[in-house]
DNA sequence: TATGATTGGTCAACATAGCTGACATAATTG
DNA sequence: CAATTATGTCAGCTATGTTGACCAATCATA
């Protein structure tokens, strides 16, 4: 309740226990360092944690009207984003099991956002689309966030959304920027 | 598989429909609003899902090795973050009901990571802290996410982390917003 | 052509972490 | 004293992840 924060105080507090071996503290040039201290790495961590929440609750709430979840929305989402693509592609992305990406899959083939076709080169495959009421949906759904995305982006400027992408694409593990580099190249900076 | 994108292209297609109300798409001075085509957008939405996803990787990792989840995570982090803090004030913060709070709250403290003391001005608050055991392990968790977020901002430079505070900040909701300023001053830009 | 790898699916069972609803207790406040 | 607040608890439901086992179709190759 009380607004102060005992531990983490407002001053500085240059701590920082095994981080400040890669990150000098208070010795190169002017100001050098100085967003490495303990304090605003966890404001990044914070930040991360209540921009996400925010950023997907709108999405949340609008699909659970039409009595799906997040997980659906995932799936809608990359398949809109490049159709055609196989169940092991998506796999590759979500990076859940099979037996998870099934249900909502399966789920979503059945009540008609989702269609698949076999594979022309490979026959085992099914290539994924969205169906109209697929492609609806992921509209309403893009649009939701990208509208926040647009608000944030103009209230900050080019400058704030280049840091913006940099940080993000440097907080990836290595493994995932190889692929989005490889699928989604101008992703990563 | 095929690299390619099929819909989403990679050339600018500015379509956007709803978005270009508030974001005109080429008008006004040099590159502006640039960075606010469709696949722009679409870029920070992905990027938030990714580096979302692998920001808190590490961190559950470890958590299960102990029988935890990322709700325990998120407890430990507060408490440790504002020791004392009352289980309303981590309920506003978390965002979740008391009977999803209770549940982890109470394995927490019965597995001796959390303790809790009666409030002295209103004796029915439990004021919440890390035993000795929750400080051990929420510097381990800190320290695990601290440097990831190190590496991120020194690669990438204090004028990129000053965009990335700015755009996450701007993409919260107003209300938890308030919230921050109040609690974590200095945390909203 | 036979074999093994790949693509994809299915059934069953389980765990985590959210939710609602209903109710209880203790302490504070007006 | 009455109403509100802070917190807890029981019971049950849902969404979304996990393992493990097993199956079928198709492809690639020795």
């Amino acid at each position: 309740m009380s607004p102060e924060n005992t531990p983490t105080g407002n001053v500085p507090r240059v701590k920082s226990a095994s981080i400040s071996g890669s990150a000098p503290q208070s010795s190169s040039g002017p100001l050098k360092g100085l967003y490495l201290r303990k304090q605003d790495l966890r404001r990044g961590i914070e930040l991360m944690f209540f921009a996400y929440r925010d950023f997907t609750g709108e999405a949340d709430q609008m699909l659970s009207n039409l009595d799906l979840g997040r997980a659906h929305h995932r799936v809608i989402y990359f398949v809109g984003r490049q159709p055609g693509m196989s169940v092991s592609d998506l796999l590759a992305i979500l990076k859940i099991t099979k037996q998870s990406l099934s249900r909502v899959l399966s789920h979503l083939i059945n009540t008609g956002y989702i269609q698949q076709t076999k594979g022309a080169r490979d026959k085992r495959q099914r290539l994924l689309s969205l169906t109209k009421k697929g492609e609806a949906l992921e509209a309403k759904l893009t649009d939701l966030q990208c509208r926040r995305f647009a608000a944030a982006y103009s209230a900050r400027g080019g400058a704030a959304v280049d840091g913006f992408v940099k940080v993000l694409s440097s907080l990836l593990d290595d493994e995932i920027r190889a692929v989005l580099r490889q699928q989604y190249p101008d992703h990563i900076d």
